[in-house]
DNA sequence: AGTATCGTCGTTTTT
DNA sequence: CGACGATACT
């Protein structure tokens, strides 16, 4: 078959040994993707229905990808039975189809973060608790990671070991938190992101007869990306696959970088202690970076203990060595980058679409786009808020889901007094509260407000009247109308569609235009063919059919806006650029308490995980990488001093070239007032010396100097000091070189070493 | 009920 | 610094 032939013998080996475990380890640009599509194509080749396969990923882009891959090679009709989707796609779908079972209606929604987070806020104001102490975020995060460890809230009541620690953290209520968040998602009809994977723990656990029918379903299972797996994914998967062990995971434990997020390293490194008999795979060929890059990013790894050893290399070119730059400050370096990129653009005939610029924290973008701008690069940052955060989508959103799902919570409190229709806060509590005491949700006592004693006057009543009748006109036309109409009449109705139009300021006009384009991505909705499965179903264009292939798409999962398709720099955190390759990467802010992250400098695994993540960004480079650290940067509106971060020392100095003296007295934007900055910078680093090679000499060193001291540079070899001038920190030295003559340099930046 | 000002907080985030 | 939520006004 020739598209086996397209693969190396490792590659073919995993991807055609069917029977059994397969794991296969890939180390960064080693054709993993390649494998996983190959391997599809081939089961579907040899005989299996595509029907039994599933596929899981975690992104819906890589989900997309992969299935027109897979499409090209067996065929559309092949390609579209297959299960391939997100791990919360995936069984969102299952839960929707199996919901019953454990007790919720198959029309449930899905709370995204900011939606559980403001009803743990909400929560934590009726218990009354200071939320200083119960802050919703930390209450989140608790509550989040006991789900991935699928600890339901009544468990993580009882269990004396969890309450200790709450209580020694005095927050001895987080598990009465937890257990009433439950409660109200399940009230509301309602699923977190967590749940998706929680519940469908619980329902194939369970139920033995759905736990069968699935795992003769899925006959063959393959996961990519299997390092950032948590335990409620690793144990759904351990479960379905019991039956007929074929599963085939694929990751690199070098590019673990979610741990933070409750993805649990140890599966993949323990895999085997699973499936003792599994066949292991390693692609170590490298066919995206150079040897430079290549050998960088395996010097780096290399001083993590936890790992699965592997040998990276590459057939490429040699290529550049890795660029460093010093700068002084933030926006010095934002200069630098944007310079650098038009140098390479330049000499190297490359368009902006060849190059990235990564980063650790969204904040760093600013200073970096400022520069951009100034030379009129162009950019595209992805990331930060995504389209469906966006106040305006989640309002309209709001009214969506209250049509399909009348028992959702947050959706109607978000609803009931936008527009303003004089309903405030007061009011929504009293309503609040009735659904509270009566078990009912907050859209039921509203339509019954007549009955319902409340404390509010006639006005606000009839104000309530015309709000619940509006919703229920939505409702009716939801179950008659497509997804588009209806969607279209409620923008209008409501007076949202006219607040944004007659609103002519920027915001009012971008506002204007994310609704247009929600309403037009419903539009193309309806339009989707239907498949065989949905012809049968009585409205299978609605709006509630919408909402649930929505609620799990996220912001790189929109098309780019179609206006402008001129080339751009791509700008993103590293942990948005994973599965991504440039030409040439910079990678800004290499500093200490930056890159590695303050917050993980005290734990070994914590710090493993940024140089994972250090490896990650390394390894997105084919051509060039260039790294920068700062030496000032604002943080919190305050200056703050730098050293290099570590990672740099990391990497052998033969493979790096830093800017010659003589480029960086060139620079731009040097002020007095940085000058006296460098020189706290460098004062700091006395109390605290860097490891890292090849830094400037301290200023105790400094001041040992005289003329004929002997020392040695870097660059320009063995030399005498015969001259001194200026003081500290602006002190220069001039240097009789034995080989290239004197030289004159500034000795907070130059890389002298004194010799005896 | 809507707005102005104050105070607090601050990694990364495929879903 | 700057975003966002809470509180205090009008």
């Amino acid at each position: 078959m020739s598209y086996l032939d397209q693969l190396n013998d490792v590659q073919r080996n995993a991807a055609t040994h069917i029977d059994g475990p397969v794991m296969v380890l890939a180390g960064a640009g080693s054709g993993k993707t390649r494998v996983l599509t190959y391997r599809i194509a081939h089961l579907i080749d040899t005989g299996a229905d595509p029907y039994n396969i599933l596929s899981l990923t975690f992104t819906n882009k890589a989900a997309r990808e992969m299935k027109n891959r897979i499409s090209q090679l067996v065929g559309e009709g092949n390609s579209k039975a297959l299960w391939m989707g997100t791990f919360h796609s995936v069984f969102a779908k299952i839960l929707r189809y199996e919901a019953e079972k454990i007790g919720y209606p198959s029309n449930f929604t899905i709370y995204d973060s900011d939606d559980s987070k403001s009803l743990i806020r909400t929560i934590i104001k009726e218990m009354n608790l200071d939320d200083k102490v119960y802050k919703p975020q930390l209450v989140q995060r608790r509550i989040s990671s006991a789900k991935n460890g699928l600890i339901s809230g009544t468990e993580y009541q009882n269990d004396t070991i969890i309450y200790n620690d709450d209580l020694q953290a005095k927050k001895p209520l987080l598990g009465k938190i937890y257990g009433t968040y439950e409660k109200r998602c399940f009230k509301a009809s309602a699923m977190d992101f967590d749940d998706l994977l929680y519940k469908t723990n619980i329902l194939l656990k369970n139920h033995s007869d759905v736990l069968l029918k699935y795992q003769d379903k899925f006959k063959y299972i393959l996961v990519d990306e299997f390092q950032d797996t948590n335990f409620a994914q690793s144990n759904i998967l351990k479960m379905l696959a019991a039956r007929h062990e074929n599963i085939c995971v694929v990751g690199d434990d070098a590019q673990s970088i979610y741990a933070f997020r409750g993805a649990n390293i140890q599966n993949i490194l323990q895999f085997k202690s699973l499936y003792p008999d599994v066949a292991v795979f390693k692609l170590e060929q490298n066919y995206r970076s150079t040897k430079t890059i290549v050998a960088a990013a395996n010097q780096v790894i290399d001083n993590n203990k936890e790992q699965l050893k592997k040998d990276v290399w590459t057939a490429n070119q040699d290529g550049d060595s890795i660029k460093l730059i010093k700068c002084l400050s933030e926006s010095e370096e934002g200069t630098f980058i944007a310079s650098e990129i038009l140098d390479i653009k330049d000499n190297e005939n490359a368009s902006e679409d060849d190059f990235a610029i990564l980063y650790r924290t969204n904040a760093q973008s600013r200073a970096l786009e400022e520069a951009l701008r100034r030379k009129n690069i162009k950019y595209r940052i992805y990331g930060g808020l995504s389209f469906y955060q966006r106040k305006e989508i989640k309002d309209l959103l709001a009214y969506f889901k209250l049509c399909s799902n009348p028992n959702d919570e947050e959706a109607f409190k978000r609803v009931l007094n936008y527009p303003a229709r004089g309903i405030g806060k007061t009011t929504e509590s009293k309503i609040m509260m009735a659904a509270s005491e009566e078990g009912k949700s907050p859209l039921a006592i509203v339509n019954n407000v007549n009955d319902a004693h409340l404390p509010i006057n006639a006005a606000t009543k009839n104000r309530i009247l015309e709000f619940a009748h509006l919703i229920k006109s939505f409702q009716n036309l939801s179950l008659e109308k497509d997804a588009y109409e209806t969607a279209q009449h409620i923008a209008s109705a409501t007076g949202i569609l006219k607040e944004f139009y007659s609103d002519r300021t920027p915001e009012g006009i971008s506002r204007y235009e994310n609704v247009q384009e929600l309403l037009s991505a419903i539009k193309e909705f309806t339009e989707i063919e239907l498949s065989e499965e949905e012809k049968g179903s009585e409205n299978p264009r609605s709006l509630s059919v919408f909402l649930e292939e929505v609620s799990l798409l996220t912001d790189t999962d929109i098309k780019d806006n179609k206006d402008d398709e001129s080339p751009k720099v791509s700008m993103m955190t590293i942990h948005s650029a994973k599965g991504l390759e440039f030409p040439y990467v910079f990678i800004a802010g290499l500093e200490e308490d930056l890159f590695p992250s303050q917050l993980s400098v005290n734990s070994r695994s914590d710090l493993e995980e940024e140089r994972r993540l250090f490896y990650v960004a390394l390894t997105r480079a084919e051509k060039k990488a260039t790294l920068s650290f700062a030496a000032t940067r604002f943080k919190y509106g305050n200056m703050q001093y730098n050293e290099p971060s570590r990672f740099i020392s990391e990497i052998s100095q033969d493979l790096i070239e830093s800017p010659t003296i003589q480029k960086i007295e060139k620079r731009e934007l040097i002020s007095k007032k940085n000058y006296a900055l460098v020189n706290h910078a460098v004062r700091k680093k006395l109390v605290k010396p860097s490891q890292s090679a090849g830094s400037a000499i301290s200023i105790e060193e400094i001041n040992q100097l005289t003329v004929g001291t002997k020392v040695n540079h870097d660059r320009f070899g063995k030399g005498e000091i015969t001259g001194l001038e200026g003081e500290i920190p602006n002190r220069k030295a001039t240097v009789e070189f034995q080989n290239i003559g004197k030289k004159q340099l500034l000795l907070k930046f130059a890389k002298l070493q004194i010799l005896k």
